[in-house]
DNA sequence: AAATCCCGCCAAATG
DNA sequence: CATTTGGCGGGATTT
């Protein structure tokens, strides 16, 4: 496996990538689809996004990406060694893809077929299967058969952020992750593990600890009736839960080993997850280079008292239409029948239930069903909703969560003992989308043990975010924010230099109390 | 050396 | 059994 000589395909383009090289990606027009003119103008004043001009961003945005390699001075001939390790990578991958379709599909359901783009694309299936899956899980792709996807573009990235959003608060991820960086600094252990996640579980599954679930949008990816394997997921719920560590936490800026440690389940990264450790970076690569091609977070750097460690900032929206409450439905019957019915869409074939009555199958298919149970129409959406006012302050994106009413037992009654835990609610929405499923483990609404029900206690120390390439584009010059950290109850000991110098492209000094009282409880406890 | 992360083997999940 | 999906981690590249 030497180097054998790379088979690209259009060595000439390659040449051309001093800049230019973006113009190939967009070349294709792909298509026909393409109406452009339609922008979808309720989607917020703030969004510069446009169909088109989208696709300039993307372009503009990729040259950065591909600027770096001037190095190589192609005299000439085109040796196939200019393709360095950047032209392949994920991200780029993922801009070529994006720049085929618009944000803001028209009401044309752009299909999307895997064997058409990665042969377009000239990689792997792989790699395709990579972006998707992150796309997938912001809802901007869902899957709707089996080599096919289609396209919703951002039509519902801010109703999916708003999930994610609220979803993380019900974590206390913005808490844990407090946790983390407070003790982040002393890399030896000293048994101090005092803690043990023990009373969390109770299901006594072997997946025990895989603490998440999945959100989803149901009433737009309805049927593929696959998409629903518990075990995998893992890309896109990490996927979920890295967008949502963003957007609970005050600074909008993650660093990777914080993000991995929570999405490892628990921090403290002993000897043994040190493998696991790593995979976990690698994926969160693979994630962080599609939502940086999706313009949602951009790379810095935070540089605390023991030094520099990679991080990535929020760049993406900020407030997104409020969800009023979350309240579960569900009918124990009903949904059965209704899973029965829709889950096989085929039109005519009537393929018939090959359904084998294995346990397996059937479990996954109740489990299908339930969350299609949420887009039925007829849906139970008892949105009677006491919004437990918990008011948040000032105008900004008050989520509410109405803990559901009664009737919580009898939802999970049907649920197969071996299929996971997972509880879907039911989220109501107003932009007549549909509700929303959210898949939880009852045992992480439980009390949580590193859950302090005291306000975050910013223990960033003395931070610096600088711009990674330096060369940022983009205006909005730096400019030295000194986050006020929250209050520091007598919780945490010391923790006194709390200035944080946020040198990048800060949009905004932020200054809002986390505040985060979830109310937990809005789950039903599986029987 | 550390940060990135490509590549693709190979095991599940599906068909 | 053939394919489709997609964990996973070695190790090549960059920084």
């Amino acid at each position: 496996m030497r180097s054998q000589a790379e088979i690209y395909i259009r060595p000439k383009i390659r040449l051309i990538k001093k800049r230019p090289l973006s113009l190939v990606c967009v070349l294709r027009p792909t298509m026909g689809p393409f109406t452009t003119p339609k922008k979808r103008m309720e989607v917020t004043s703030v969004d510069p996004w446009t169909p088109t001009s989208n696709l300039k961003m993307l372009i503009s945005a990729a040259s950065p990406e591909i600027r770096n390699r001037e190095k190589e001075l192609c005299n000439g001939e085109e040796s196939e060694k200019l393709i360095s390790r950047k032209d392949k990578s994920l991200g780029l991958l993922c801009h070529k893809f994006l720049a085929r379709y618009p944000d803001y599909p028209d009401l044309a359901l752009c299909d999307i077929c895997l064997d058409d783009v990665a042969t377009e694309l000239n990689v792997e299936r792989r790699r395709i299967y990579d972006i998707m899956n992150v796309l997938e899980s912001l809802h901007i792709v869902s899957r709707s058969a089996k080599n096919r996807y289609t396209w919703h573009g951002r039509t519902k990235l801010s109703e999916t952020l708003a999930i994610l959003k609220q979803v993380g608060e019900e974590h206390r991820y913005g808490q844990q992750m407090q946790h983390i960086r407070q003790r982040g600094l002393d890399r030896e252990f000293d048994g101090e593990e005092k803690e043990n996640e023990v009373a969390v579980d109770v299901d006594g599954g072997e997946q025990s600890q895989r603490e998440l679930f999945f959100v989803e949008l149901p009433g737009v990816e309805f049927k593929a009736a696959s998409v629903n394997s518990r075990k995998d997921k893992s890309l896109r719920v990490m996927s979920q839960k890295f967008v949502m560590l963003f957007l609970v936490s005050n600074p909008r800026v993650v660093s990777l080993d914080v993000a991995a440690k929570i999405l490892i389940g628990e921090d403290h990264v002993s000897d043994q997850d040190k493998n696991k450790f790593k995979t976990k970076v690698r994926r969160l690569y693979d994630i962080a280079n599609v939502l940086r091609s999706l313009k949602l977070i951009e790379k810095v750097h935070v540089t605390e008292d023991r030094g520099r460690k990679p991080a990535f900032e929020w760049i993406g929206p900020e407030e997104f239409p409020q969800v009023k409450d979350l309240t579960e439905a569900l009918e124990p019957c009903a949904s059965v029948e209704n899973c029965a019915k829709n889950l096989f869409s085929s039109p005519r074939g009537k393929r018939s239930f090959t359904r084998h009555p294995s346990l397996i199958k059937l479990a996954k298919s109740i489990q299908d069903d339930r969350r299609k149970i949420n887009s039925a129409p007829s849906s139970p959406v008892r949105s009677s909703s006491h919004s437990m006012e918990q008011s948040k302050a000032p105008g900004a994106n008050t989520i509410h969560l109405t803990p559901l009413a009664g009737q919580p037992a009898g939802s999970v009654a049907f649920l197969p003992a071996q299929c996971s835990p997972l509880i879907p609610v039911l989220l109501p929405q107003q932009r007549g989308g549909g509700p929303y499923a959210v898949y939880v483990h009852p045992s992480s609404l439980r009390s949580n043990p590193l859950s302090r029900p005291q306000p975050s206690s910013l223990a960033v120390r003395s931070m610096t975010f600088e711009d990674k390439t330096g060369q940022s584009p983009s205006a909005a010059r730096s400019q030295s924010v000194s986050k006020e950290p929250d209050v520091s109850p007598a919780v945490f000991k010391r923790q006194r230099s709390d200035s944080v110098k946020i040198k990048k492209t800060q949009h905004q000094s932020v200054s809002v109390p986390v505040q985060t009282l979830v109310p937990a409880g809005y789950l039903i406890p599986i029987s």
